[in-house]
DNA sequence: TATGAATGAGTCTTCATTCAT
DNA sequence: GATGAATGAAGACTCATTCAT
């Protein structure tokens, strides 16, 4: 019988250490950027020994890897939720202006993104991490709208983003509604 | 009479110098990114010694943002190309999607552009220089069509830099076409 | 039984690789001062690797800091002997005299004690460190004598070490025998 | 027949450069330390070219050395007036200990005068300069006192100095007095 | 299994000094 | 005479990575 919880807890826990690692990862990529990473960084917020961000991860291109790929599990999630509101709306383009301008107040977010996309650009076996993103929204909004319009909703929020990123100003809300009725029908 | 330019031309010519540092930069960021730029790799590129690197610029910073106002300065001269070319165009959707598509074949340059909105996402000093890029697009479409639309329409080609970015097909001309064409009617 | 210090010790010495390095920097400190202490210079007399002096001090302040300290121990170590020999004394000016020869005909440890008292005056946090000579010295001779004459001894004694530290000849002893009489009387 | 002030004034004046600099050095040292002195920190300083700095000096040591030099001639003028405000008092260890107290009030001038200590004691053509302070100073009290006495004065300031710089509180007057007192009769 | 010690390569940066102009 | 350009050496410090324990 295998025992689901360790009656000591936390102790000899690889699993938990390894997340503790990967969000840490998470977290500092926001705010230094992949190239930023360390393993002292990565140690010292997961609160962990050095040696164990050496341990878990054979690499630090290993460890931003598994970083990256936590972050978009998390966002998948995110999409989950989209397209179920999606689903329940009565007003696709207000709806789905409304989510992304929500999404884009958090600049953290915003760069991890982008970050997601520079980084595969540069390491192809990043890459199918950063196409899940506007691969889901296009599955999301292609479940309630012409396929072809869908994947162009999501190369232009993609769009949205980017542009964002590089203003103080949140996202134009209106206008942004109106661009995406224009995609969407 | 004095010589303007001496014949040689490289010993004492601060402005040619720093020229080649920029460009030697600028190529680089391309290749590294910003966050991998460093004074040797520039000099070595450059051709200077690595004093060079630092008498010119006072800082890593100061380089890498004198070698992004190069870069958006040799953009900003690719959209007044692209304005006489608009101008001239009787199917305008088409004819944006088609540089659109020219434009991005060259990855460099669409990493390039993304490296500097990931900068200055960053750093604030070096947001003008990336708002430049989607300003430009915007006026001078907006030459041509209804500005909203045409800022609606940079936003979206900003997306679609992003998108071709991380996939290894070229561009989807035809789909590119009718989104554009969408958008600006 | 576990063999509590390794025979050939050196390798795997934590503490042992500190107290080498802080040596190693005390010493300099007396040679070039402690605004002419590298790392480099520490670490090839020390006879270990660049590295460690950084991996063992956060700083070359932090290093400095930890060899004043060690230097400040010693002199403690040896006032500690000093009061055993001036508690014994028959003729407490005269022993002090000597005492006071004998330690400045080591220019290097004068030079030290300077270098202390002029880092202390540029870095707040080594001045427990300078005052614990003065303080130390106004004790021990404050067992023996009026204590307000004691200060006055322990400031004439930092005056005499500057004053032999800029000259070649030793210190009078005759002399310094009847200035301490003077104050201790 | 010689322009004594040139028509101009500041073109070509050789001897203000020098002495430009010269006093941005003295200040320097002050601040940073002689071994903190460089040759841009003295051109900003001066606000003259850098290559000023090593056309008038032919090294950084000549050029401490120079601003060494015209500390000395400062406090060798204070001295004098010392010495007439000596000759006028009727109370010798009292004024003079006021003087000194005054002196000392300046942290700057204490830290001056002790970096020329440790600089003299590492390099002894500046010997000279560094005698020159306490020789002074006993020739002046010499005139009012015995000889041996104003030598061992001399040297007790040189210890109420380097104590004074090492503690925030000021000079302890009452104190200083007695001492005096007591080393002058 | 896990980790702190260890290190050498490499980073940015500062500077004294030289020299062409 | 004067000065800005130029550069190579050197300095502080950071780190990925390895390894003994």
């Amino acid at each position: 019988m295998s025992r689901p919880a360790p009656a000591g807890r936390s102790r000899r826990d690889p699993e938990g250490r390894r997340r503790q690692i990967v969000e840490a990862a998470a977290q500092l990529i926001a705010e230094v950027g992949v190239a930023g990473l360390t393993h002292r960084l990565v140690a010292a917020r997961a609160g962990v020994p050095l040696g164990a961000t050496t341990y878990y991860f054979t690499d630090l291109d290993d460890l931003s890897a598994a970083a990256l790929r936590h972050l978009t599990d998390r966002m998948e999630a995110d999409l989950e939720e989209w397209a179920a509101v999606l689903n329940a709306s009565a007003d696709l383009p207000a709806t789905l202006a409304e989510l992304t301008a929500e999404y884009l107040a958090d600049r953290g977010r915003a760069l991890l993104e982008t970050e997601l996309y520079v980084a595969a650009a540069r390491r192809p076996e990043l890459r199918p991490l950063a196409m899940r993103w506007d691969d889901g929204l296009t599955r999301i909004i292609g479940a309630c709208a012409d396929p072809a319009a869908a994947r162009a909703v999501a190369i232009f929020l993609c769009g949205v983003m980017l542009y964002a990123l590089v203003r103080d100003e949140p996202v134009d809300l209106p206008a942004l509604k109106t661009s995406l009725r224009t995609l969407l029908t």
